[in-house]
DNA sequence: CTGAAAGCGCTAACAT
DNA sequence: ATGTTAGCGCTTTCAG
């Protein structure tokens, strides 16, 4: 392997000045930045990543924690994140916390302490005081997108806000015997989220007048399938059918799409039905839905990290952009 | 931060029985072993990676190298890859080439080659001849998973056995027009697995005397928006509509589904549909598949990584398995 | 089995 | 602006 002191040799210089030239930390004569350069291409020389981590402190490296890797919005998060990184010369190193208790509390207790990760992003997650502890105890900096994590710098879109938005534009169209399908509990312990959604609902419900408890609610698990058996339990069911569905993510609510469909309801002109998210799939389904942009969020806590490793001070919790698109899932109730 | 020194003191032995206690890599005398054990616990210590780097000239990180992240079928064996790497201790670091070229050149050219990876997987990934030139030349183990790469030591199903299967099924049911929905041109280049599977539907069309010139190919995306506007294409146009499709994909095949159904033709009755992956939104659509097992063709990746690391001869192309899942949307044809 | 000591390849004072 | 040099925190000979 070519090391920094062919370089120096090539250049006519020392190895310091190559290793300022290269990283661009101190002031170099042209001259020299130029010789250096050139004798650095022509070597093929590239900056050991050990070497220079051990002597400087730095890694150009960030730690990304997920829940799961498999669900939409997670990898979407995580493209956003690692394509914004690659794009200053970071890489990405990949936590996934979804295995057993044991390889998590590893992460949290080895691997992350290995000190090869100038930072963490925690995307989504719900962690534990102590993990929460342990992650602070890096001595490095954390940013936490969504799940609120008060001890934790965290960008995340006001949920209640979204859940408020969604049912409102149902309110508009008129709608009254609205449904919301929503965390089911043990879903909840881990995300919280989904609480907030359901939190703007009911306000945005006792805001227009309408009474909370005529009202029903599904608990599901975020999956299509999952929303396709709470709208089942919800337009099958005995007693007034709701005239409209909001859906906690747009999974659930494309479940709820499926359903309506397969019980012979149509949609808008039966049953309106509106979801969270953006997914990929919500356009092909015309799904009115409340946009939370998931690459951005990525692609921002990316750069907020790397602001905050050039200096910066460490971001004040950011609300992230949200957006209603109306599509072809929600009209005016029947008669 | 604590090291080496500090174990070595209270433990009462020197740094050299430390390191050989802790990494397990020389004989050490259980009472030392206990001793340095204890010390580290006690003092929290963790190997520091880009020291223990810089001196062994190991890792404990591998590089992975995806096209997407946002599909699930790569979000999937990327999981199953990190989950093993993780189990023995190892760290994934990721490198997406989604994006522009430049940026693709700079993993290639600058990333991969920091010296900070033990090992690269590439992930159906159709790579140029410098850029495989290049991961060569890294000096390090490089496994890819699906993708011909002939240079390249490659785990990959058999995709024309897959496509023989999937349409051996169709024909065993007594189907003869069956249809095909594979890659585009554009995309194929970029994959070539596509192109096998079309291969093994006509050699099993073939072999079954079926006139291949009597079916019809549609090309689409692999996404199920792209197999809806195909089976709409199959279904819609003139001439003898197909009693069967099969599609490369699971989601393209659910885009033909939902395409049968706006269409008013009734699955299994009118039409049977196959697909391939076993994408975890095929159970819910009672899809029959050809499983192809991401998540455990990760895994092995992994595995196989592991044992070249430790010494074991680089992996024989080694075929990965493939299982028919009949489900509900395969029956006879129609009178 | 254990310890002493020489690096691994860089960066960051400190000089000049 | 540049060179000299002392580490960064480990691992691995080499001796014993």
């Amino acid at each position: 392997m070519v090391s920094i002191d062919e370089v120096a040799r090539l250049a006519g210089v020392s190895t310091a000045t190559v290793s300022r030239a290269l990283s661009g930390r101190a002031r170099v004569s042209d001259s020299a930045k130029q010789r250096v350069h050139a004798a650095a291409a022509s070597l093929g020389y590239v900056v050991s990543a050990s070497a220079s981590s051990l002597a400087s402190g730095r890694n150009r490296n960030v730690g990304l924690l997920v829940p799961f890797l498999e669900r939409w919005f997670f990898s979407t998060v995580l493209s956003g994140t690692a394509a914004e990184l690659m794009r200053q010369g970071y890489d990405t190193t990949l936590y996934s916390l979804a295995e057993d208790r044991d390889l998590r509390r590893n992460v949290f207790d080895t691997l992350l302490r290995r000190r090869r990760v100038d930072g963490v992003i925690a995307v989504s997650l719900e962690l534990e005081d102590d993990e929460i502890e342990g992650l602070l105890a890096l001595g490095i900096p954390v940013i936490a997108i969504g799940g609120p994590n008060p001890k934790l710098s965290t960008l995340t879109v006001d949920d209640v806000g979204v859940a408020r938005l969604a049912t409102q534009h149902l309110l508009a169209l008129g709608h009254r015997r609205i449904a919301h399908i929503g965390a089911s509990a043990e879903f909840d312990l881990d995300f919280h989220i989904p609480t907030q959604r359901r939190l703007g609902f009911e306000q945005a419900l006792a805001d227009a007048g309408v009474d909370v408890r005529t009202t029903r609610f599904e608990p599901a698990d975020f999956t299509i399938e999952g929303g396709f058996r709470a709208a089942k339990r919800l337009l099958g069911g005995a007693g007034a059918r709701p005239t409209a569905i909001f859906a906690a993510s747009d999974e659930m609510a494309i479940g709820a799409l499926l359903a309506a469909r397969e019980l012979g309801h149509r949609v808008p002109d039966d049953l309106s039905v509106i979801g969270v998210d953006g997914h990929e799939l919500s356009e092909f389904f015309q799904l009115t839905t409340v946009d939370q942009f998931p690459l951005l969020q990525g692609a921002r806590a990316a750069s907020a990290m790397l602001a905050v490793l050039s200096g910066a001070e460490p971001p004040e919790p950011t609300p992230l952009p949200f957006e209603l698109v109306v599509r072809a899932t929600t009209a005016r109730p029947p008669e």
